[in-house]
DNA sequence: GTATATGCAAAACTTTTGCACTAGG
DNA sequence: CCTAGTGCAAAAGTTTTGCATATAC
């Protein structure tokens, strides 16, 4: 099973943003950097309103409309990335991170990450079947754990 | 790629959501059978408010609350499932197809249906490597699909 | 008849947009 | 300066809720 690893300091990914900024002949704003900062120490996935209340710590004035507004533009440029936990709304996290899927016991709750380079390989295989450009995938596999599966039995 | 069967006719699903109402002590209503019906027909992944539209055409009454409410009950028993393709919303599906998972296109939310033998395969794999058993997955590629890679340059 | 489901309207959210002002380069 | 970014408020879109009425059983 693999850990998922913080890839970057927080710092190298400001620099990035910095320059990605700059090549893009746009200005930086310190709520962007908040924001990367935010979901970078924070470790999980948060929603638009979680962010606004955080920056509101430091900065009462920071408005959900900017949050939204720059939460787009990260996810455009690949800082961060969008996850739909089922729940209303869109949470994200710092994109930053080793790709993992999840794989999940129905019975016992665990939840395990890992990677198979096999499906990775077939999913790009699939996408390009449709003539279409992976970007992303999201895949969780529902099981009996081995603990759950020796415990019950019907 | 493979084709989704329906694996039931319309009228023994209904039968079944006939069977399910009254086993839990509540009542039928043609709307609740219209809405398994206009998804069955559909073939497709349909929003709310496209079911609600969609009703409207026989009965003009057609409330979308009574859509929502309909919707969650029907995916609570099984007869539908939700489908949460990055746009807002969620979508539903009849549930009594084969299995199948989702490549859907992030610039114009096109939703196609796909079976990967290959990948479906090392799922199980990957799930006897944790000495768990695969119950079921889910497993959705974003991508860009060939038309938006013609018409949009970034 | 009685409990459940619906329709309607209003409320509660979530996300987007227009506009004046602020601030980065 | 000049233009992109922000804050604010209002709009737009989505989902839920309260309540009176309709309807299945």
């Amino acid at each position: 099973m693999k850990v998922k690893n913080r890839l970057e300091t927080l710092e190298s990914i400001l620099e990035r943003l910095r320059f990605s900024i700059r090549q893009n002949g746009l200005k930086n704003s310190k709520q962007r950097e908040e924001i990367i900062s935010v979901l970078y120490k924070s470790g999980t996935h948060l929603s638009p309103e979680e962010i606004a209340a955080n920056l509101r710590q430091r900065d009462k004035s920071t408005s959900i409309s900017s949050v939204y507004r720059i939460l787009g533009f990260l996810e455009k440029e690949r800082f961060i990335t969008a996850l739909e936990p089922g729940k209303t709304g869109k949470r994200y996290e710092i994109a930053a991170k080793e790709h993992h899927d999840h794989i999940i016991c129905l019975h016992c709750g665990d939840i395990q990450e890992f990677v198979d380079e096999e499906i990775e390989a077939r999913q790009i295989q699939v996408a390009s079947a449709y003539k279409a450009k992976l970007v992303s995938h999201d895949m969780r596999l529902f099981v009996i754990c081995d603990k759950c599966r020796q415990h019950i039995k019907d």
